[in-house]
RNA sequence: GUGGAUGUAGCUCAAUGGUGGAGUCCAAGAUUGUGAUUCUUGUUGUUGCGGGUUCAAGUCCCGUCAUCCACC
């Protein structure tokens, strides 16, 4: 048994433990106990919104290797509803997934999707976007919906706030986040032992003092976990970077960190030689969608007319069965002829390239090596990353 | 053969006699706690052809060609 498997094994019951630093950087490599099995940090999660990741199977997420997926309070809330869910016995069972399973609160959603919203002291009332119902979401009901879901992990309610806001307006923001994550984590205790792990979020819009105050008082209800929230909602990459190392500074060693809503692979790297842990996206999933894969180079997009016809791999040095199979010149002609195909395989690629890619950022922290492995990545890299 | 209808962007179609547009296609870009079929921007014209009327014609008139429909 090597030195890794043992310290995994001294970890006992404790819902995270990091099992190697990087040293030169703050990135650690970690172990996640969930109720679903064990996931290793750094991980990366796909977003899977209504019960599903976009475009791909359960059965493709084994497959590629993805212990750890989200879903969406707000979406399976309003539809198919919770009592349909609560009669499968929670998500896992509805949508067939054994594996973890982490849900957004909805205050995200709210904040991005639903139209007339207004947040009071109670919680948010929000008209639904898909047929325009009224509804509302306070910290007890989201926590119990979440429980209802049987989610691994779940987070709180919170204020998101775009950038460009006043200070007066993020600063009333993070009150009320905090304000709610304390009277969800009241919630959550009286789930009991069984229920899934209650991450905080830490808001304050892009002050760093708001940052800094959010953090202290999220850090106080020694929650399980701590979420970074309120980033990439359309700030530039500076203004992320910046923002990022500041709050995670703040962070205890021993919980799992979590930046909300991210990423690129650069962005990631940003993340993790931060020292954070966990991170979600529906960016590969999406431009996956629409045409564009990662690869070892940089992106690829299919629907340009110069790859019309081309007979090599997507990412000659994937090992995905999409490369192994397909032509670019293939994938580009299921785009422009609107096949399902298309968005399906490349949905598969992206996917498989982020579990890798995944993978090696864990090899490098345990090898000491993260800054080297970044900087050789994003050296490969010849366009936007 | 007779009668009628229609000819406008690659395609499907708009446009009171007054600077020819839209959708689609094609092309480029966007996308970060979800948006497949989305968003933004861009290229594309001898208005079938030839005359005439008019200050001015895709539009009105004549001829011609093509296509479609109906009827002998």
């Amino acid at each position: 048994m090597n030195k890794m498997e043992n310290r995994e094994r001294e970890a006992g019951g404790r819902l995270f433990t990091v099992l190697e630093e990087d040293g030169a950087t703050r990135a650690r490599l970690g172990v996640l106990r969930l109720g679903h099995g064990d996931v290793l940090t750094p991980v990366f999660m796909p977003v899977g919104t209504n019960a599903a990741v976009k475009a791909v199977s359960h059965r493709d997420l084994e497959e590629i290797g993805f212990d750890l997926i989200l879903g969406n309070t707000y979406h399976v809330y309003l539809r198919p509803g919770l009592d349909v869910i609560r009669g499968f016995g929670g998500l896992h069972g509805f949508s067939s997934w054994n594996r973890n399973i982490l849900t957004d609160s909805g205050g995200f959603q709210v904040f991005s999707l639903a139209p007339f919203r207004k947040i009071r002291e109670e919680g948010v009332s929000f008209r639904s976007h898909i047929d325009g119902s009224s509804h509302l979401f306070t910290p007890e009901a989201v926590v119990e919906a979440q429980h209802v879901l049987g989610s691994d992990i779940m987070m709180p309610l919170d204020v998101c706030t775009p950038p460009g806001i006043t200070r007066g307006e993020a600063l009333s923001a993070l009150e009320t986040t905090t304000a709610w994550a304390r009277r969800s984590k009241k919630t959550w205790l009286g789930l009991g032992p069984g229920a899934g792990k209650l991450f905080g979020i830490i808001q304050g819009n892009f002050f760093e003092d708001l940052r800094g105050r959010s953090a202290q008082e999220i850090l106080e209800l020694d929650l399980p976990g701590i979420a970074i929230g309120g980033l990439s909602v359309g700030e530039s990459p500076d203004a992320f970077r910046g923002l990022l190392a500041g709050t995670a500074r703040m962070l205890p060693k021993e919980k799992p960190r979590y930046v909300m809503g991210i990423g690129t692979p650069g962005y990631i790297l940003d993340a993790v030689e931060n020292g954070i842990d966990m991170f979600d996206c529906v960016f590969p999933t999406r431009i996956a969608r629409n045409g564009c894969l990662f690869t070892g180079t940089g992106r690829l997009v299919l629907k340009r007319a110069e790859n019309h016809g081309a007979d090599l791999p997507p990412d000659p040095g994937c090992g995905c069965p999409v490369c192994k199979r397909y032509s670019i010149g293939y994938l580009r002609h299921l785009f422009k002829a609107g096949e399902i195909l298309g968005p399906m395989l490349a949905t598969y690629h992206n996917l498989y390239y982020m579990k890798s890619f995944l993978d090696k950022v864990r090899e490098s922290i345990k090898n000491h090596s993260f800054a080297g492995f970044k900087k050789d990545f994003l050296s490969a890299q010849s366009g936007e990353r």
